[in-house]
DNA sequence: CCTTAACTTCACAAATTTCTGAAGGAAGCG
DNA sequence: CGCTTCCTTCAGAAATTTGTGAAGTTAAGG
């Protein structure tokens, strides 16, 4: 407790402004929705503190501070992250600091790019559709659900082509 | 293997004409998919084998029968694609035996009714923009994330609705 | 070049999850 | 009303996953 409170003074002195027990607080709680949604516990935290951080970036230090983890918990964390299209790296050039950054909003379109998901989903039914016969119920049934996420598919690109416009008209050209 | 070829006979002489190497093959492969998406292995298992199910349907013995699991493992499934809401269970009438159906067009609709994921994320970055403040970097990323979710939202029943009159279409109302 | 800072990889300990066997109901059937 | 069948619950063994410390690698800076 004293030392949480001591590290906040700390970190607030350094020139921050936030509210650094709500931010954490914040980070935690997302971060939980995320790992319910099936995200492994480090990149969801790496993540939501990305994403509210003031920079949209940080350090891998600052990272590993923040959240109190290892610099081996934060390198095994960014790769998935990276692996996913959900952050990408930056060099800072003549330094050996490496940033993390989430692209404000790239990253949610990378979460319906769950093309590769969606595709491999399709092939595994495809496969089914061949093996059980299209003749049989199942066969029927699994050729339906196919028709499914083709269909999910292709109407994805399509919202997110609106969201775009939405997005601008209420964002402006980000 | 001399086991499984003596048992997949003795299942075909028992009325089926399914291959029933295939079916499993199938069931294995799209359940390894569920599970990478995000779902528990025997849950995942169960409902790829009641989806290539030619009923669609089946009783707790012939799952625990075909996927090699136990009674217990068994009702653990069900219980969690129950509250999924992707299957149902039913009795019989007049026995002891229950039977689990998927019903073949609405699963994939609880799939997408994720909403009460999706209002959970709301819920947790509407936190996040509080706490952070609308007027801070973070704040406003952390809007823009929530008006993208607010915005799925919307356009995902108009989604199902377009998939509804294309499935009437390709598949007759079924 | 040598030093040093930063990130990565790897082996292992700890925590968590998963599945089973066994015991405990509920509900049909005689 | 007791027997039997089927399902569920529960405690624990086994397997898997997770995060760390320590060693290794790369590249900047003197």
């Amino acid at each position: 407790m004293a030392d949480e409170r001591a590290e906040r003074v700390e970190r607030e002195e350094a020139g921050g402004h936030r509210d650094a027990d709500a931010v954490s607080r914040f980070v935690e709680s997302f971060a939980a929705q995320l790992v319910e949604a099936g995200m492994q516990r480090m990149p969801a935290r790496v993540f939501a503190a990305l994403l509210s951080s003031d920079e949209g970036a940080m350090t891998s230090a600052e990272l590993g501070d923040q959240l109190r983890i290892s610099p081996a918990a934060v390198s095994g964390a960014v790769r998935y992250l990276a692996q996913q299209h959900m952050v990408s790296r930056e060099r800072e050039p003549g330094s050996r600091r490496e940033r993390y950054r989430v692209h404000s909003n790239q990253w949610y379109e990378a979460l319906t790019n769950r093309e590769t998901v969606l595709k491999r989903w399709e092939g595994a039914l495809r496969e089914g559709v061949t093996s059980l016969g299209g003749h049989t119920p199942a066969g029927r049934r699994m050729a339906e659900t196919l028709a499914f996420f083709e269909f999910v598919d292709g109407e994805i690109s399509a919202m997110m082509e609106r969201w775009r416009v939405h997005r601008a008209t209420v964002f402006g050209e980000g």
